[in-house]
RNA sequence: GUGGGUGUAGCUCAAAUGGUUAGAGUGCCGGGUUGUGGCCCCGGAGGUUGAGGGUUCAAGUCCCUUCACUCACCCCA
């Protein structure tokens, strides 16, 4: 019978790779809280219409990659192919700003989009989305990119680009939006085949083509930035100005888009050349217009998504994100010396000692090559010839040095001898 | 969804033009005389060569199908 595997573009997170998750989980919600962040849970699951009109009806996401399935045949599901709109939903729902007019929340989690996988692209991948709700003011935009840039610093992550663009709003864009398309129905020929095809479904994404043929196209193309209208103008003057505050400076980036109508003003993007085609570590934006298409009243928000997996991979395992090794290692021979140990060892558990035993019965120089093996830096060894004495060797495994304790009171001794020793015992 | 590449022990890889019981390193288990790790030495286990079909006297090697992984396009985290 052939052993069953995990699902296509679905991965497992094995253990020494666990270590470095939680060290940037741990981070992530320090750093969050520090700049007042609380913590959100929603389910992976919603209605599927949550997502339809959430994320838009004509994008890729959900046109063609959502996991929707009839439930009980009556009810269209969907595994969450981002967090946001789940996030809205939930503050809507339980009507939050009502209690509260501004709130930050933030999340961690898997989403799930049915794309063909590659390198930094899962089924399932895993996302860490902090949102600020009920505020429009620019220095939001930019005390939420101060937060942004000061996690990934301290994720210490190397070579890192922001980049900073401004979409308009539903005032200003439309006309920029005109004059883009028909400035580029002049240059329909130069244009490669998709452009030609995003000239009718999403024009501004041509800005996003990679060949050069378009490229130098569109630099004499109208640009949005030179589209604002005074409000929208001013917020991103003001949310340059204060990231300058922060000593933070980005490039701006014209050509970056979101092509939905309700995505408004700021928006950003952390690029790294490390990750092959799929160099977005991270993305966010405004989106005033979004709780409105909820159903909800006229909340603004800002907010980002950082894909943890692309992070992840840039980022060199450390010792404080490796397993944490043993305290130490306790080795015995004979029946006897088998329940002392037993019960020592899970003694010392309970107190903090991360302790390690061998129950596969093996010859003493087995046990210690084991403990070799785990990094103990200490070993307890008892056979019956030393409780019979009410003794037993302690083992300094750097130095080979050892030394016979006794059994009275060994409990203490051993706690003594590793605080001494430096260790941090919790 | 489209196109390219790759699938041989747990892992990293060998096996010239098809030709005996598919090898190595590493890891794992054990041993190197009484109960002591690392280095070293010795031994052992572990593979229906991703799966299924075909060509052939003979297939890990060639052909087809399928699955998986991977890179790129698309799109995005």
């Amino acid at each position: 019978m052939d052993t069953i595997q995990a699902v296509r573009g679905f991965k497992d997170i094995l253990p020494p790779e666990t270590g470095k998750w939680q060290f940037i989980e741990r981070l992530a919600r320090e750093v969050f809280t520090d700049f007042g962040f609380l913590e959100i849970r929603v389910p992976i699951l919603e209605k599927t219409e949550l997502f339809r009109r959430g994320i838009g009806e004509a994008t890729d996401i959900v046109e063609k990659e959502m996991y929707t399935f009839l439930d009980r045949g009556d009810e269209y599901l969907t595994l969450r192919p981002e967090a946001t709109a789940s996030i809205l939903r939930a503050y809507l729902e339980h009507t939050l700003y009502a209690a509260d007019p501004i709130a930050r929340l933030f999340t961690i989690g898997p989403m799930f989009r049915r794309e063909r996988p590659q390198k930094g692209r899962l089924r399932q991948f895993h996302q860490l989305d902090a949102e600020i709700l009920g505020i429009d003011d620019p220095r939001v935009d930019a005390e939420l990119i101060v937060m942004l840039m000061h996690f990934l610093v301290r994720a210490g992550l190397p070579d890192i680009h922001l980049e900073i663009n401004s979409l308009g709003c539903p005032d200003c864009r439309p006309a920029f939006r005109d004059r883009l398309i028909t400035f580029l129905a002049g240059k329909q020929t130069a244009l490669c085949e998709d452009c030609r095809r995003r000239m009718l479904s999403n024009p501004l994404r041509i800005f996003d083509c990679k060949l050069e043929t378009c490229r130098e196209q569109l630099l004499s193309a109208p640009k949005i930035l030179d589209f604002l209208c005074p409000p929208c103008d001013t917020h991103f003057q003001t949310f340059r100005k204060y990231l300058s505050i922060a000593d933070i400076t980005p490039s701006i980036n014209a050509g970056m888009v979101r092509g939905l109508d309700y995505y408004t003003r700021t928006a950003f993007e952390v690029t790294t050349g490390a990750l092959g085609a799929q160099n977005a570590v991270l993305g966010g934006g405004r989106y005033n217009g979004l709780a409105r298409e909820l159903g909800g009243p006229d909340i603004p928000g800002i907010g980002f998504a950082i894909g943890l997996e692309r992070l992840l991979s840039l980022i060199e395992p450390n010792d404080a994100q490796l397993s944490p090794v043993p305290h130490l290692f306790v080795a015995f021979l004979g029946d006897q010396a088998g329940r002392v140990a037993f019960d020592l060892a899970n003694g010392l558990r309970k107190v903090g000692i991360r302790t390690e035993v061998d129950y596969a019965g093996r010859s003493l120089k087995s046990q210690m090559r084991r403990a070799n093996k785990l990094n103990c830096p200490y070993t307890l060894i008892l056979g019956d010839r030393e409780i019979a004495a009410g003794e037993v060797q302690w083992r300094d495994m750097r130095s080979s040095l050892q030394e016979t304790l006794p059994l009275d009171g060994l409990f203490e001794t051993i706690r003594g001898k590793l605080l001494e020793k430096g260790q941090t015992l919790v």
